[in-house]
DNA sequence: GTCGCTGCAAATTATTTGCAGCGTA
DNA sequence: TACGCTGCAAATAATTTGCAGCGAC
C-alpha cells in the first residue's frame, strides 16, 4: 500500500468507527495504524510488541479484543480463514475449496484452468510458484434456502 | 472421491507408510481411513470421536500425533495453511497472497482476472460465490538464493 | 453522565510432550 | 529382538472472559 493510501486510512479511522457504531479509542487507533502501516501480515504477539512501544501500559487482551472486533466489523481480515479449529483433508489430488461463510461448510472442486493459471508478473518478482490454491467464499444452497424461507 | 478411489487409497496405505519410513499401525490405518472416507474435512475432535468407535482405547493425542505425522509426510493436508499463529491484514482492497513455504513470508498481489474468474459449474451446484481468494505457494527469492548458494 | 472500553488476573481451549510398556517390521 | 508407537497425565501456547475503574461521546 502506498503512503497516501495509508494516511487516508489512518485519518479515516474514527469515521469508520462511527459508521460501525464503536468508539474510537487511543488503543484502537494505534493498533489499527500499526496494521495499516505494514504489509507483513503480523501475528497478535508482534502487533502487541509494536503497540506497546507507543502505549506501554496496553494489555495483550486489548490487542486480541480489538483485532477481533475490527475483524467482525470487516475493517481488517485474518489470513487463511483461521476462525475455527484445524481441519484436515486426505484428498491428495490438486483441488480447490468452496467455503460457506454462513455455516462453514467446505467442499472440494476441481479446475484445470485454475491449476494452470499463470502467476501475474508481480508474483514472479517475489518468488517461484509451485502450487495454486483457490478458495471461493459464498453461501451454500442449504444456507440460502434456510435464509430465503 | 468415488468408492473405488477410496478403496485404493485405504489399501495402499501400508505401502505409503513403507515409502515414508513410518510404521503401519492399527491406529494410523483407522485414522487415515476415516479421513479418506469422508469429504467433510473434519477437525481433530471429530476424527477422534469417530475413530474411538472402532478403537475405544485410542487417545486424543495419538490422533493429533498421527495427523501431524501424515501431514509432514504429505499424505494428508490441513485446511487454510493453519500451521502458525493467526495473522492479520488491514488491506481492504480485494487481493491475493503469495506464500513462501520455506520462510512463511506472505505477500499481497492483485489480479483482475482472478477476481473475476468464473466459478466452475461444479461450484454453482453447491452455492453462490461472493469472493475469490487465491493463494499461490512457492519459494520466495530470498529463500531460493539462500538455498542456491 | 452513561455505557462501552480497558487492564488485570484467572479461565478455557487447542495442542504438545515425557515416560514406560507394547506391537510392528 | 529392536526401536518406533501408544496411552496416560501433565505441560504449553493461544485465546477468551469476569470485574471494577476510566474515558469517549
Amino acid at each position: 500500500m502506498n503512503a497516501d493510501k495509508i494516511r487516508a486510512r489512518v485519518e479515516g479511522f474514527s469515521e469508520v468507527c462511527r459508521q460501525n457504531g464503536i468508539k474510537t479509542t487511543h488503543q484502537r487507533s494505534v493498533i489499527y495504524r500499526e496494521l495499516v502501516e505494514t504489509d507483513e501480515h503480523p501475528d497478535v504477539e508482534t502487533i502487541y510488541k509494536r503497540v506497546k512501544l507507543k502505549i506501554p501500559e496496553i494489555s495483550l487482551d486489548t490487542v486480541y479484543r480489538t483485532l477481533r472486533l475490527l475483524e467482525e466489523k470487516g475493517i481488517i481480515s485474518r489470513l487463511g480463514s483461521h476462525t475455527e479449529r484445524t481441519r484436515f483433508d486426505a484428498n491428495a489430488d490438486q483441488h480447490h475449496h468452496f467455503v460457506c461463510t454462513q455455516c462453514g461448510l467446505v467442499s472440494d472442486f476441481y479446475s484445470e484452468e485454475l491449476n494452470a493459471f499463470p502467476p501475474p508478473k508481480a508474483v514472479n518478482t517475489v518468488g517461484v510458484v509451485h502450487a495454486v490454491h483457490v478458495e471461493m467464499k459464498g453461501i451454500c444452497n442449504a444456507c440460502a434456502e434456510a435464509h430465503g424461507e
